[in-house]
DNA sequence: GTCTATACACCGATAGAC
DNA sequence: GTCTATCGGTGTATAGAC
């Protein structure tokens, strides 16, 4: 029924290449900008200013791509998520990047395609646990300099801030606003009393 | 480019009767278990029993069917939250609906839907502002009964177990695990602080 | 109300030339 | 590496009979 027949041994372009990334950054403009349901490798060529035979020279199928994207995504998330935690102020970085990370919009769009792409979501699922793995060790490093600050297990720290960050971005983005100022004005406390 | 003709003087089927119903529930199903690339007129009306062009009589279009959908399924869920914010223990009970309530699956297919269905976008606006309503009232009205006990204003509250919520119940559905007990006791020591 | 039949667009993926 | 050309499939939506 699903059985899809891909001739695996097709002749390939390289990974990394120039028009590789190319491709990778016109679907993430798409999925960000139109949705999902016009990441298609016509639309993505067409962006890219090639003929559509050509996506399919730089990858096997269409959800290779866009675990491709995801990952390539993920991996430069991750790098600045270690780079804030070395900083001076590293949980106001982290939460600055929790909130203002990568667009609302296009998570959600990952979110739903992961549903349907078992690949997606062990990307997905692995990026999480990584992500609060960063999170979780900064957090415990400052609570140590503050012994008796915190009450919360750093851990609950983080899955809560994770949380609350998606919310917040997902709901600016869609307009609504009820709850925000005082939430913001909460976390701004807890961060002070943790950090300078 | 994207003007859809539609020919709004069809013969059309009653909203809210039986095969009406059947159709949206179908739809949820598809929805939850196959994803938004399996929501079509063709596996709807072949869930239901019917042939697709039924679905156009009852549906001007599959954008209208799926707006349908999460409208009666968001009316269901206000429903809920009403009765819960009755009930002895409002707070314990809106935090189950919160956390058990839709499937996260669906909720994600929905958010992504919600990017190119400015229709969806309205209804989904329109629904968090109203359940954050019900329960702001339902923590104000917990936190006059305990002065003192609470140092987060009630709109901060609602927002953040919201936030929570949310992404504990989609984490739980991923298979992710790590910071859930931690967050579960916290929440826990936080709702007998003002509930009982 | 429910059906058959159909128009038309678009998509994924491949073959094979240059 | 990049192209032209194409196959087979599936989608939305409509016309019109019963």
């Amino acid at each position: 029924m699903t059985e899809k027949k891909v001739a695996l041994n097709r002749r390939m372009g390289p990974a990394g290449s120039d028009i590789w990334h190319a491709m990778l950054d016109g679907g993430e403009d798409i999925l960000c900008q139109e949705g999902h349901a016009a990441l298609t490798s016509r639309r993505i060529a067409e962006r890219v200013g090639v003929k559509q035979r050509l996506v399919y020279y730089y990858f096997h199928t269409m959800d290779d791509l866009i675990v491709a994207m995801f990952r390539r995504s993920s991996q430069r998330d991750l790098n600045r998520l270690e780079e804030a935690s070395r900083s001076e102020a590293p949980l106001r970085e982290l939460w600055e990047i929790c909130f203002h990370s990568t667009d609302a919009q296009l998570i959600s769009e990952y979110m739903a395609l992961a549903n349907r792409l078992p690949e997606l979501r062990t990307e997905v699922i692995c990026f999480i646990e990584q992500s609060r793995a960063i999170q979780v060790r900064a957090i415990c490093h400052a609570i140590e300099r503050r012994p008796g600050k915190s009450l919360i297990p750093a851990p609950a720290v983080a899955m809560m801030a994770a949380s609350i960050g998606l919310s917040l971005n997902r709901e600016e983005q869609l307009g609504v606003r009820s709850g925000h100022a005082e939430t913001f004005a909460v976390l701004d406390a807890f961060l002070d009393g943790l950090e300078s």
